[in-house]
DNA sequence: GTAATCAGTTACCTTTTGGTAAGCAGTTAC
DNA sequence: GTAACTGCTTACCAAAAGGTAACTGATTAC
């Protein structure tokens, strides 16, 4: 790596905390990529990942729109249903979410030997 | 994104929550890039990260050892000084790290348009 | 009327994370 | 002996994140 300025440095950190912000946590992949697979109603995803409650996956689901990763529409009607829906943008963190993944299973590797690889891919469209 | 199968979407997300666990957080990747620009000593890193506390950093640099990112020497004789340095391993990250930046700069040009674009890029060996 | 489903919200409590500041061991310089 | 530097650790407190469970409002089914 070149030798940055400390600025420099930190500016480009931002970008990254930013990334983050919206992707880092317990619980915003997982919830993505379950809507990704098609889930589209709130029971659903919460009933879709284990250990995840009402309260958290609401606050999650916020943010999400808030960074138009998915979008929220409400149908009138019957007990009133909420769908939920990825963006075009949310598909743009495929190759992150890919590298992240590439990369822990390489880590693992790195730290455990084979041992406890995990090996499983994440499907991706293509 | 193919269909992917509940149990198969749940083991993907493993991979990236380890590495969001061992870069994630407010201050490893800073503490990282810190020591990728040279700083080699406690005090020197902790005077190059802005609001970074000593309890934090030392935290932090015991969490990046057990993960092989850096090491940790001591070198005795004068005022006993350690020295951090980055690993090969740690490398490994150049691509995450890139990528996360990426991702964290287009986000914020689809939230906000150009007008608060970042557009410091890291610089990467080569 | 009773129960059940959907989509949440609210209140309360615990756990985790982070910040502040002081202190300690060891050595040098004066 | 006093101060100053290195590399931390410890104690204490504040803020944030997360879990539990109850409850609302609407509507259907019995």
């Amino acid at each position: 790596m070149k030798k940055m300025e400390h600025k420099e440095c930190m500016s480009a950190l931002l970008p990254v905390r930013d990334t983050l912000d919206v992707i880092g946590g317990k619980w915003k992949i997982l919830i993505i990529i379950s809507i990704w697979e098609g889930n589209k109603h709130f029971r659903e995803i919460e009933r879709s990942i284990p250990k995840l409650s009402t309260k958290v996956l609401s606050k999650e689901l916020k943010d999400l729109e808030e960074n138009q990763l998915i979008t929220r529409t409400v149908l009138n009607g019957f007990p009133v249903r909420t769908e939920y829906s990825p963006t075009a943008h949310s598909r743009t963190l495929e190759k992150v979410i890919l590298e992240l993944q590439h990369w822990g299973i390489n880590h693992r590797k790195a730290m455990f030997g084979n041992k406890n690889e995990t090996d499983n891919t994440i499907a991706v469209s293509g």
